[in-house]
RNA sequence: GGUCCGAUAGCUCAACUGGAUAGAGCAUCAGCCUUCUAAGCUGACGGUUCGGGGUUCGAGUCCCUGUCGGAUCACCA
């Protein structure tokens, strides 16, 4: 049953008994912890339709609803706000209702399709932390809306082309002598992020000559010999030059390689893969279809654009003067890729950080002006960059947190502190290791999607290692603990089955709260999907856990005489370790059995 | 300079979208393991919600204004 629901048609039912009326909204909301009650409805409003005061009115609403209904057993009003306590009995049912239902927390298919994208780095260097959080937020978004029933679509568009790619190939070929993956004992990614640094420093002090040389700064970078020959592969590349395509391909490969282990160990996956070496074109072929029928401009360098001037924004490059494809290009032909190939989604969403917000405005303005009507379905994900104590992570300035390394931080910082805690004296190496995976994995991705993504967020190192309080192990802690109960009743023969714990009339405080909270859990993961905000699932994860320490600590539930509330108690834990799993899960963090 | 975003306890974050005396975690201090896992629980301390106006029964939340951060305005991606 929906108790929420439930309520509020109660409400609607004494509005109408009492004035005559009812309201489009009632306002119900969580009771203040120093009042009684569970369900608190908001008077002041209702006020104007009741011609009385908010505290007469919310009287009369109590006393209807305690003498009509079998909802509420009694009411208590302070100021404008009736506070409800809903009778245990009703808690109870509410219980079962969730504990009956196996799928509870995974709504049936809805029929809807959406897309989803996120990661799509360049292919040039190793994944950061600024990835960490774009990936987990973009996996969590697609996990929540599939729990609601949607049919999500999972991809990324991978940054293979354009010239950052070829700084890194001429490095390479320069000062490379045929290092691969394999002869260096590098990961394919860091490896080609290596020469992507070599070229930088190479670029560096090739313009700090030309410079003393008396070139302007400018042009130095231009005339710069490693960059002419960056430049000259990439044209190369546009025009299929073999053995440039080859290397481009080999360097590629690497990276590949690099990035699926990564993505392997942070447990995200995707449906689909686009490449933007294989949308650019059709993007191109777009720009030229819209300068044709007026929507875009030539100058006369060639160059084509778009003007945005009466939307409020600038005016955009969409192909330079030499024909060749901007980033705009292919992003204009991979969303129209992506409508083809899934006609029937009816939202795209970009996970990419707020520093291009501008790019996604112009974006789906021109895919508007190109007359493409899904343009109103596509959604900037926009989430803040990730600050270390620092200051800004600068790639040029070697203060980016490696992915690679971070996770291989934390889960050695996972096995440091489970071995100081004693815990895992029993374990097998084998188990040591997948339980420290889990605990630093869940750790990291908890401290990441805890945050509202569309706020900046601090990256304290000391902090994102604390496995106690507001953080994932907490939870996992939590979990763990209630499976051991678990195994224990199981031990001794209890098994819930439904006819025991029905009997049971009467809850503990920390019951009905648990209760509550678990009751709430699908509105919870409408909000976060709403709010494309896997923070709103972090916290009621947290919440969770919280409230069913209060009630292990508070109870102990081996010293119940009355059997049907012994087996009640049962039911109930393994429910709520139930919900923690799932809801863990919507965030890609496993939970542990023991820990 | 234009546009957009942000500012809440010493620190990191919440606050159900306008509701009650603004809540958690960390840190500090004081308690709780002979009892189901102490990675836990209980309590104490901690606030002019950046400043100033306004809207209304009611504002951290909406409007105006100022201050301070950040992003962006490339023939980069």
């Amino acid at each position: 049953m929906n108790l929420d629901q439930s309520l509020r048609t109660e409400i609607q039912k004494a509005l109408t008994a009492l004035f005559n009326q009812t309201v489009d909204h009632v306002q119900l909301q969580p009771t203040n912890q120093e009042f009684e009650g569970s369900h608190t409805l908001v008077c002041f409003p209702l006020a104007k339709i009741s011609k009385k005061g908010p505290e007469e009115t919310a009287r009369l609403i109590g006393e209807y609803l305690v003498t009509h209904t079998g909802f509420v057993s009694r009411f208590n009003v302070v100021k404008g706000f009736l506070n409800l306590v809903i009778a245990d009995r009703v808690w109870m049912e509410v219980f079962h209702s969730i504990y009956a239902n196996k799928n509870f927390g995974n709504l049936p298919a809805n029929d809807q399709e959406i897309m989803i994208e996120y990661s799509s780095p360049n292919t040039n260097k190793p994944l950061h932390l600024g990835h960490l959080r774009n990936n987990f937020l973009g996996y969590a978004v697609a996990e929540i809306y599939k729990a609601l029933g949607y049919t999500v679509h999972k991809v990324q568009i991978i940054n293979d082309r354009g010239i950052h790619i070829c700084k890194s190939m001429a490095a390479w070929k320069l000062f490379g002598k045929g290092e691969t993956p394999h002869s260096s004992g590098i990961k394919g990614d860091h490896l080609v992020g290596k020469y992507y640094v070599e070229f930088d420093k190479n670029l560096k002090a090739q313009v700090k000559d030309l410079i003393q040389q008396g070139v302007s700064e400018a042009d130095a970078e231009k005339q710069a010999p490693i960059m002419q020959l960056a430049i000259d592969m990439l044209r190369k590349w546009e025009a299929k030059d073999p053995e440039t395509v080859h290397l481009w391909k080999t360097m590629n490969g690497w990276v590949y390689e690099g990035f699926g282990s990564t993505y392997k160990r942070m447990g995200v996956d995707f449906d689909k893969l686009y490449y933007e070496s294989e949308t650019y074109l059709l993007g191109k072929n777009e720009v030229l279809r819209g300068l044709d029928n007026g929507a875009f401009f030539k100058k006369d360098d060639g160059s084509v654009w778009v003007d945005l001037t009466s939307d409020g924004l600038d005016q955009k490059v969409l192909l330079r003067s030499d024909g060749t494809s901007v980033y705009m290009t292919q992003d204009i032909g991979t969303a129209i890729l992506r409508f083809r190939d899934f006609p029937k989604i009816s939202r795209q969403v970009y996970t990419v950080g707020n520093e291009q917000e501008y790019h996604f405005k112009v974006l789906f303005l021109i895919l508007a002006k190109l007359g493409y009507a899904w343009a109103k379905e596509c959604y900037h994900l926009s989430y803040g960059m990730v600050d270390l104590p620092t200051g800004k992570m600068k790639s040029r300035e070697g203060t980016v947190v490696d992915a690679d390394d971070l996770m291989q931080e934390m889960v050695d910082e996972a096995e440091k502190q489970s071995r100081e805690l004693g815990k895992i004296e029993e374990a097998t190496d084998q188990q040591i290791k997948e339980l420290s995976e889990m605990i630093g994995l869940g750790a990291l991705k908890f401290f990441l999607l805890k945050v509202d993504p569309k706020k900046r967020m601090l990256f304290d190192p000391n902090e994102s290692i604390q496995l106690q309080g507001h953080t994932g192990p907490f939870i996992q802690y939590t979990h763990a603990r209630i499976r051991a109960i678990i195994r224990k009743a199981e031990t001794m023969g209890i098994s819930p089955d439904e006819g025991y714990w029905k009997n049971v009339n009467s809850l503990e405080p920390a019951e009905r709260e648990v209760i509550f909270l678990i009751s709430n859990y699908i509105h919870k993961l409408n909000e976060a999907a709403r709010d494309y905000s896997p923070a709103v699932i972090a916290n009621f994860a947290f919440d969770l856990a919280k409230g069913y320490n209060q009630f292990y600590q508070s109870i102990p539930i081996f010293n119940e005489a009355d059997q049907d509330k012994l087996k009640f108690r049962i039911a109930f834990s393994s429910v709520v370790a139930d919900v923690i799993k799932r809801a863990m899960a919507v965030l890609g963090i496993q939970v542990p059995e023991r820990m």
